[in-house]
RNA sequence: GCGGAGAUUGCCGAGCUAGGACAAAGGCGAUGGAUUCAGGGUCCAUUUCCGUAGGGAUUCGUGGGUUCAAAUCCCACUCUCCGCACCA
């Protein structure tokens, strides 16, 4: 459709109000919802997916007859809205170029710098923002019902997220204790994943190593490791004589670690206190005691220790270390090397340096690493490490850890997984905060509520339904509070903010009553508590308020009652261990019964021209640039029927263009149309009758939440029947005229601006189509017979044709012998087994075609007869129809006509 | 190592939960043809092998099994992908 067009249908939607449901209690409603869309930039290609999804099941259930609840807000919580705007306002190049990127498919040029300027106010992005995604959102014709907009910074929700605290915090879920989370020293916060840099596309976890204590002179050196079990194979130490060291006082002891470590350290663990440098030298010419097997060792310089990561100090394995093995080699370290793992196979350090050449060769050492610690991990037996010997690697590591902390030789010390830095720029380390606030998702009733209801959800796929389950079985502590960022204050504690992902997970229920919930607040300045017991959870109705309040919070409460009870919500796999996790959990602790989730649509992810979508790759494509390069439709389809939802989609050149040549069909029709009669004869029956299995056929598709094959059937085999028709010498367009109007309704889900179009063209001007209702009772008007006979012509043409293929001669003519009525006779009477004599010479030829006589019998005389013509124009052949009247040595069948080629 | 998904005809990709017309949908590619077509558009046909009659043979990771009948069910194995775990 041209742009044109689109844009007059969506002003007309948005000026009917006509997705902008109602409560009607004699209807059923359906509530369907997609995440909102964090506003610090614009959405491109592979976000439109679920919203485009989220938006044709909108479209099907509506048409089905449902009163469909489909709505949509703006996520700001968090920390990277106040992030960016803080690196626009120090003038962070990378920051502006990003945003006068965003700016400049949207603005004219000279509006770009007022707006960016605009931008050091953190609340103008997110509304910039918001707004063009509404934009964005409407041009691609979602029905979104925009007057229950809200954001999870509006005054109003968040009184419903602390009573949503409240509520965890009554039935014992909110904790406060100390725990090691991912923290910025510099921004004095704890970080999630939505605050690192990458961290949605490269994860950052924490990691336990053992700090194992070295025994010195005059203090102790700390090596940080995640093999404790390989402490008697300890040849030496590395340090790295070009980073600074320094001593803290811990527990009564020194101890000397990097200076990054040490503030690591601290931040760990309380009482430390920094007491100043340690010259390199000065530890190089000392030397230390292994704990537990109390032997000497020196310390060696080597620069590969990264005095950043762990304490800076490495103890060294040169027998189960291929890093520290290379380095004996290339320097030529004389120490003797100690084996103490014994593994059945022959994997082992030396024997993989050779095999990869590690020495010369370090492009395989992190692959033959993996390779080694699996093979030592998993199958190996402690050797020469004392009482431990003997144990097998996974019991022996936890012991010897055990024993060593208790015996204070060493201390837990975490690192991150990787090198990370929060979006802002500062370091991300391991902190462990002692009055941090938690949500406790591990009791026991909770994870049973839970599990029974991610069981009694539908889920679509079927297989996450596993994959949730596990989820929820993995929850356990979720600090559910930061000291900043937009958001809710903790309700208990007004230092903190309440987490950006904990805020939303029951913020669905807002949407149905939005509106009253704003006029509470506005009208008392807050949503008190017990008005919200009254309107989510069916409390006895507070006595003690004004009248506008209580018939805000009666209607509110029917608003709830009527629409609440999540349909289906549609998100992508990364929100399955977090967000979706959360929404079950939550949903699980608070509610029950019809206001629970009902089920869960999780779509595949969406490549660009056969790559993860990234700005380093140079393929993301914004929902903008698609509006305006091809059309709303065309990505509507291609969202629909380029791959099924599980899978994954990849937005391409090629595959874009076979979809719309496909619609450029369909639209050259449609533009050509014009109503007529209905034809009655062979061919428009057909069509008809076919195009009544293949709604049939689309329907059951939709209900189950097949998209992409209920518009293979609606879409694509309509118009390969269409084409059929034309070569069977009939019309488009009486072929269509009685099933256009249907035709449009089953369409309206994936290409509304053109259903629509067509609909007010060619069937009626004053009402819409994506208002209307389907009748799904459909089965009257399939006539089964003239779909069999189709099929059956088909069987000849095919069975001609494979004839012509094989005989080389110049064929004219082909004689159609079809059975007659002594074969129907035998066919009538065999099975009873009362054949009259005459007929005992066919049951040869019976037993050797029954495999392939048809069921049924169809006067197959009459449709040959019928479509003569047809047949004759497509094999481009002469054909005769002969119809037996007599028994042959190889007779003709139903189904299995003889065929002559002369 | 654990958990999950998967292995289909040149490629992509259905089908496999309810085994039977499956040589296996659809798309792409390739080949031939048509269209007053001049080379990328559209349409039609073909695209495992053999065959001068609609047939036959061999195929759905490998090897077994169940069955009148298996791409579809069962067992074992190999390999791939994802998550977890693991790593100086």
């Amino acid at each position: 459709m041209e742009r044109s067009i689109e844009e007059k249908w969506r002003d007309r939607w948005a000026e009917s109000h006509i997705f902008e449901p109602v409560i009607d209690v004699g209807r059923k409603k359906f509530f369907v919802t997609v995440p909102w869309p964090y506003t610090n930039g614009s959405l491109h290609v592979g976000h439109g997916r679920t919203y485009t999804l989220g938006d044709i099941v909108a479209r099907y259930k509506r048409l089905t007859g449902y009163n469909v609840l489909f709505p949509m807000g703006f996520h700001e919580s968090g920390t990277p809205i106040l992030a960016f705007s803080e690196r626009l306002r120090n003038g962070d190049k990378d920051t502006i170029k990003l945003y006068r990127n965003y700016l400049s498919e949207y603005e004219k040029p000279e509006d770009i710098d007022r707006i960016l300027e605009s931008f050091r106010e953190p609340q103008n992005i997110a509304d910039y923002f918001s707004r063009v995604i509404i934009k964005d959102f409407m041009d691609l014709g979602y029905s979104i019902d925009w007057s229950r907009k809200f954001t999870s910074a509006d005054p109003f929700y968040q009184e419903v997220v602390k009573w949503q605290f409240n509520q965890l915090n009554e039935k014992g879920l909110i904790k406060k204790g100390s725990y090691p989370i991912l923290y910025s020293i510099k921004d004095e916060n704890a970080v999630g994943e939505d605050d690192i840099k990458d961290g949605d596309t490269d994860k950052v976890s924490i990691e336990e190593f053992t700090g194992v204590l070295f025994r010195g002179e005059k203090y102790y050196l700390m090596a940080a490791s995640l093999r404790p079990e390989t402490i008697f194979g300890v040849t030496n130490l590395w340090l790295n004589p070009s980073a600074t060291y320094g001593l803290i006082r811990y527990r009564g002891m020194d101890i000397v670690m990097s200076d990054s470590g040490c503030k690591k350290f601290s931040m760990q663990h309380e009482g430390v206190q920094y007491k100043g440098d340690v010259p390199s030298e000065d530890i190089i010419a000392s030397e230390f005691q292994v704990p537990l097997s109390n032997e000497k060792i020196g310390v060696l310089t080597a620069s590969f220790v990264d005095p950043d990561n762990g304490t800076g100090i490495v103890y060294s394995v040169p027998g189960h270390s291929i890093f520290d093995y290379i380095y004996y080699e290339k320097n030529s370290i004389k120490n003797k090397i100690r084996k103490v793992v014994k593994v059945d196979s022959n994997i082992s350090v030396k024997f993989l340096v050779e095999k990869y050449d590690l020495v010369n060769n370090d492009g395989k050492l992190k692959e033959a690493t993996q390779e080694l610690y699996k093979e030592e991990f998993y199958n190996g037996t402690l050797i020469n490490s004392g009482e431990y010997s003997g144990m097998s690697v996974e019991e022996g590591r936890e012991a010897i850890r055990k024993e060593m902390q208790e015996k204070h030789l060493a201390f837990i010390f975490y690192e991150t997984s990787r090198k990370a830095v929060t979006r802002s720029g500062s370091e991300v380390t391991v902190a462990v905060l002692n009055d941090q606030w938690f949500i406790d998702y591990s009791p026991e009733w909770l994870k049973e509520k839970a599990h029974n209801l991610v069981n009694s959800m539908k889920f679509y796929p079927e297989l996450y339904r596993k994959l949730m389950n596990d989820a929820v079985d993995w929850l356990k502590e979720r600090p559910c509070a930061r000291r900043r960022g937009i958001g809710t204050k903790l309700p208990f504690d007004e230092r903190w903010v309440i987490e950006s992902l904990s805020d939303s997970t029951i913020y669905m229920l807002a949407y149905t009553n939005k509106k009253e919930l704003e006029n509470l607040y506005s009208h008392l300045q807050r949503i008190p508590y017990d008005i919200l017991d009254y309107i989510l959870l069916g409390k006895q109705v507070p006595e003690n308020y004004d009248e506008f309040t209580m018939s805000n919070a009666l209607k509110a409460k029917d608003e709830f009652n009527y629409w609440y009870g999540n349909d289906l919500r549609i998100t992508a796999p990364p929100h399955i261990s977090n967000h979706l996790a959360f929404f079950i959990m939550n949903h699980s602790a608070i509610f029950r019964g019809k206001e629970l989730p009902g089920g869960l649509m999780i779509s595949g992810l969406v490549i660009s021209n056969g790559a993860k979508i990234s700005k380093s790759k140079g393929n993301v494509i914004s929902l903008l640039e698609i509006i305006k390069h091809y059309s709303a439709d065309i990505y509507r389809l291609f969202m629909a029927a380029g791959a099924d939802i599980s899978s994954l989609l990849d937005w391409n050149e090629k595959d874009l263009s076979s979809v719309m040549k496909r619609y450029s069909y369909f639209t050259d029709i449609l533009d050509g149309y014009s109503p007529g009669n209905d034809g009655d004869n062979y061919i428009y029956t057909w069509f008809k009758s076919s195009f009544y299995r293949n709604l049939k056929t689309y329907i059951a598709d939709m209900e189950s939440m097949n998209i992409r094959d209920s518009y293979i059937a609606i879409f694509y085999n309509v118009m390969n029947d269409l084409k059929n028709v034309e070569n069977h010498g009939g019309s488009i367009n009486t072929a269509l005229n009685p099933v256009l109007p249907d035709w449009l309704k089953a369409l309206s889900p994936i290409i509304p601006f053109a259903a629509e179009e067509y609909w007010h063209r060619h069937v009626d001007n004053n009402s819409f189509v994506s208002a209307q209702t389907i009748d799904i009772n459909i089965d009257g008007k399939i006539d089964y017979n003239v779909l069999k006979s189709e099929n059956y012509l088909d069987r000849v043409i095919s069975d001609i044709r494979e004839i012509l293929k094989i005989i080389h001669i110049d064929a004219k003519r082909a004689t159609i012998t079809v059975y007659g009525d002594k074969q129907k006779k035998f066919l009538e009477d065999y099975p009873g087994g009362n054949l009259d004599r005459e007929y005992r010479t066919m049951i040869g030829d019976y037993m050797k075609n029954k495999n392939r006589i048809a069921p049924e019998m169809l006067d197959e005389y009459s449709i040959i007869e019928n479509n003569k013509g047809y047949l004759e124009s497509i094999l481009k052949i002469n054909v005769d129809i002969v119809k037996t009247d007599i028994i042959q040595k190889k007779n003709p069948w139903p189904g299995r006509p003889l065929i002559e080629i002369s």
